[in-house]
DNA sequence: CTAAACTGGAAACCGAGCTC
DNA sequence: GAGCTCGGTTTCCAGTTTAG
């Protein structure tokens, strides 16, 4: 960042956390007229950009300050002068604590415009394209290589110098040329000097370029250009592969294996047809976060680290990155010279890291990124060496096992795995296992081998991850793992269960909640999640009451729009080992409430809650009709019905149509019953569409309270409304009215922000048993109560 | 672009009815 | 009357689509 390269350099930068986040650069620097400078400086944000650094550069010049943003290409420069005002007090320290620098200035850190959602677009586009002249696979695996190489290149790890020796020229030469034997002639020579499982040649290969017509040349060959494939245009930055973090090239290889997935999935039987094809690299702030947290306190070198779900490797490479660091500060003191040389390394990286997976693409996938990171600031010597063929680079077959052996849950690894490792890091698969599906009943089988049943809830199998764990860990080894949040903070039984079974096999250190954040650090993804960090037990404890485990519960701030993860310490408590297996969800409860707030919630409880309603005083709960059913499991003729002659004479009310201003439905609201047909339509259900009673939307939001009314007419609604309906009575019409006010009020947002996990930590919406667990004080019940006394 | 309405479908839940 | 199976109902999802 500093290194001028002939070029602008920073003067300083601020580091908010040990994170740069603003580069300020010497105006003097600048040379020739303002529209020269200008490009000066667009060329600096553009290698700040595809480093993944920085955020914004301030360019201070002797009376006056110009900003400009690093994401955003597009985004005019800022000039900010002594009487600046407000513009002034946005770039202050204080503004870039506060987040005021965010008003008005979304572009300038869109995390859609950073490095990686670019990169991984235009990968996306070639593919496609490129996959109307060959198959799909083949697509991938051409770029693939020409990401590899052309990082090689950038790397210059390829040289002229190696280009001459080997005759061979340069890939955008023979892309742009077409020169298939020379392609060839480029990629077997790599192959041979090399050596990288990646660079795996099945047979395939050989032919790979010949059938190849001339456009897939050219798309290849502007792909190389950076031209942006999309649109065509040159609006954004361009990539250097040589500056791209790691983890970015390892993100193209996990987009890969999305769209296998995704095609697989068509290919089957495929009624459905659509699936989303996840790109769920762990980001480098979150892999770097959890691997400080695995080795915190204990002598990095001394471990053996394994990840039984390596997928893109990522959390692997970061494990590696940071024993390098930590071998070259060991070394550091005795000499300067080739203390972190090749060999190093090598011997490094084959004695501490391991992984399996069942995926083959995904083991050379952390292949090559244990790779990268083996390659990056290596020491000139050995760049030399390099160049020359003299190192090669090591196979890793029996570190990162795939099939037979990579299947975590089969006997196979885990006589292999069995209490080998003394840190266990993975961000294990998160998804429900079909029945009856064979990776289903080898995860069964292993169930079944434990001494004592296991839960895993819902047959999600990162929560069998999370248990097995445990069993290749050597005494007192940790475990660091990524897993899905309601593993821990439901209620239910099934989930309660999985805890106990956790706590049997761990104690427990930390659990980090980051339900606020996901969408910062995995763009795409909408499920929130947990980090959970815990040490193997020697043996069963009796006693668990004494035990106690932190419970971080960050909250997005600023720190992570400018690429920190902060964790304050006013979001961090102690809890006991036994809330987790309380029937009260503590987790949940701790997440937004402090310990004020849960006294009072306690107390309230005590006099009731609205479920007395349901259970003595004849209320029932419900949702409206299903619309579509496609359930195979219920007979044909009972999921597609005309709807009844009821729901076609009453009226209907559309979710949307709900009013948020008031507390009850106008007549005007309603319209005809919509829909020719309609999926079952028990008869229990005409109780929720008639008499007084409580009506809400999914899209209930914190901020605008519950969106709660009372209606008392009759009418239809579809499964997104749900409805407490109170008895036909003068009483129960009074207790709806004010049920209804007590959820619209302050008082409701209080309690649905407290109570459900999925407005606290998913998409706002309150459930119908969300609901149903408030603390509430029936007013029939006021009659039957001797002494009311609530406080 | 974001927010929230809406979907499909399998597992969890839960109460009924049975057995021991 | 505890504990089981059975089967209908509810819940909730590394959901999707639509509206604005």
């Amino acid at each position: 960042m500093f290194d001028a390269a002939g070029d602008v350099g920073a003067s300083a930068v601020l580091c908010i956390d040990r994170v740069p986040t603003v580069c300020l650069v010497d105006s003097a620097q600048l040379k020739g007229d303002e529209n020269a400078q200008a490009n000066q400086i667009r060329r600096f944000c553009e290698r700040l950009w595809n480093q993944n650094l920085a955020r914004i550069v301030l360019v201070a010049a002797d009376d006056y300050v110009d900003a400009w943003s690093v994401d955003d290409p597009q985004a005019p420069r800022e000039r900010i002068v002594a009487e600046g005002g407000e513009k002034l007090a946005d770039f202050s320290f204080q503004g870039l604590l506060s987040g005021e620098i965010l008003k008005n200035r979304a572009t300038w850190f869109d995390p859609h415009k950073r490095v990686d959602k670019t990169l991984l677009d235009n990968v996306r586009v070639l593919v496609e394209r490129l996959s109307g002249a060959v198959t799909a696979n083949i697509a991938r695996e051409l770029t693939a290589s020409v990401i590899f190489v052309a990082y090689l290149e950038d790397r210059e790890i390829i040289t002229d110098a190696y280009r001459a020796s080997r005759n061979v020229s340069t890939l955008i030469e023979l892309l742009e040329k077409g020169d298939v034997s020379g392609l060839e002639r480029l990629f077997g020579q790599l192959q041979k000097d090399f050596n990288g499982d990646f660079l795996a040649t099945d047979g395939r290969k050989e032919g790979m370029w010949r059938g190849l017509p001339s456009n897939a040349f050219e798309d290849l060959h502007q792909f190389l250009r950076r031209t942006v494939l999309r649109s065509g245009q040159t609006a954004f930055w361009r990539y250097n592969f040589a500056q791209i973090p790691i983890e970015l090239i390892a993100g193209i290889y996990e987009t890969f294996l999305g769209q296998k997935a995704a095609a697989e999935t068509e290919a089957g039987e495929s009624a459905t047809g659509k699936r989303k094809q996840g790109a769920y690299y762990t980001p480098r702030l979150l892999s770097d976060w959890v691997v400080e947290q695995a080795l915190a306190g204990r002598n990095p070198l001394e471990q053996r680290i394994f990840d039984g779900a390596c997928g893109s490797g990522m959390l692997l490479t970061a494990a590696f990155r940071r024993l390098m660091r930590a071998q070259r500060a060991a070394a550091l003191p005795k000499d300067d010279d080739n203390n972190h040389d090749f060999a190093a390394r090598c011997s490094l990286l084959l004695g501490h890291i391991f992984g399996s997976d069942i995926d083959e693409d995904a083991c050379r996938l952390t292949a090559f990124s244990l790779y990268l990171a083996l390659l990056s600031d290596l020491a000139p010597r050995d760049l030399e060496l390099l160049r020359k063929g003299g190192h090669k680079l090591p196979s890793l077959k029996k570190n990162i096992r795939s099939n037979g052996h990579g299947n975590f849950f089969s006997q196979k690894s885990e006589a292999i795995n069995r209490e080998q490792y003394t840190v266990f890091l993975s961000n294990p698969p998160w998804r429900e296992m079909p029945p009856g599906d064979p990776e289903t009943a080898v995860v069964e089988a292993w169930a079944e081998r434990q001494p004592a049943t296991v839960h895993w809830p819902k047959r999600q199998i990162a929560a069998a991850f999370a248990l097995a764990a445990a069993e290749s860990l050597s005494a007192s080894g940790r475990v660091a793992m990524i897993l899905p949040i309601g593993l821990f903070i439901s209620a239910e039984p099934s989930t309660r269960r999985f805890r106990a079974n956790l706590l049997s096999r761990y104690k427990i250190k930390r659990i980090t909640n980051f339900a606020d954040m996901r969408r910062l650090i995995f763009v795409d993804a909408d499920h929130p999640f947990v980090v959970m960090i815990a040490t193997r037990r020697a043996e069963a404890v009796d006693d668990l009451s004494v035990e106690q485990f932190e419970y971080w519960t960050p909250k997005t701030d600023i720190a992570l729009a400018f690429g920190r993860l902060t964790l304050h310490g006013a979001d961090r408590t102690i809890m006991r080992a036994t809330a987790l297996i309380d029937e009260t969800p503590h987790l949940r409860l701790r997440y937004w409430g402090t310990l004020q707030d849960l006294a009072l919630l306690e107390r309230l409880w005590q006099f009731g809650s609205v479920n007395d309603l349901r259970a003595r005083f004849g209320w029932e709960k419900g949702k409206g009709f299903h619309r579509v059913d496609n359930d195979r499991r219920v007979p044909q003729h009972l999921r597609s019905v005309s709807p009844s002659r009821w729901l076609l004479t009453h009226k209907f009310l559309k979710a949307e149509r709900i009013p948020g201003d008031l507390p009850i439905v106008d007549r005007l609201c309603l319209e005809r019953f919509p829909y020719e047909r309609i999926a079952r339509e028990p008869d229990e259900l005409r109780r929720n569409f008639k008499g007084p009673r409580v009506i809400w939307p999914d899209g209930t939001h914190p901020e605008n309270g519950v969106k709660a009314v009372f209606a008392e007419d009759p009418f239809s609604f579809q499964h997104s409304v749900g409805v407490l309906s109170a008895p036909d009575t003068e009483t129960g019409r009074l207790e709806a009215r004010f049920l209804t006010a007590y959820m619209r009020s302050s008082m409701g947002t209080w309690l649905s922000l407290l109570l459900s996990p999925s407005v606290a930590a998913e998409r706002p919406k309150l459930h119908v048993n969300e609901l149903l667990s408030w603390p509430y004080w029936p007013v029939a019940s006021i009659h039957n109560r001797k002494k009311p006394k609530p406080f």
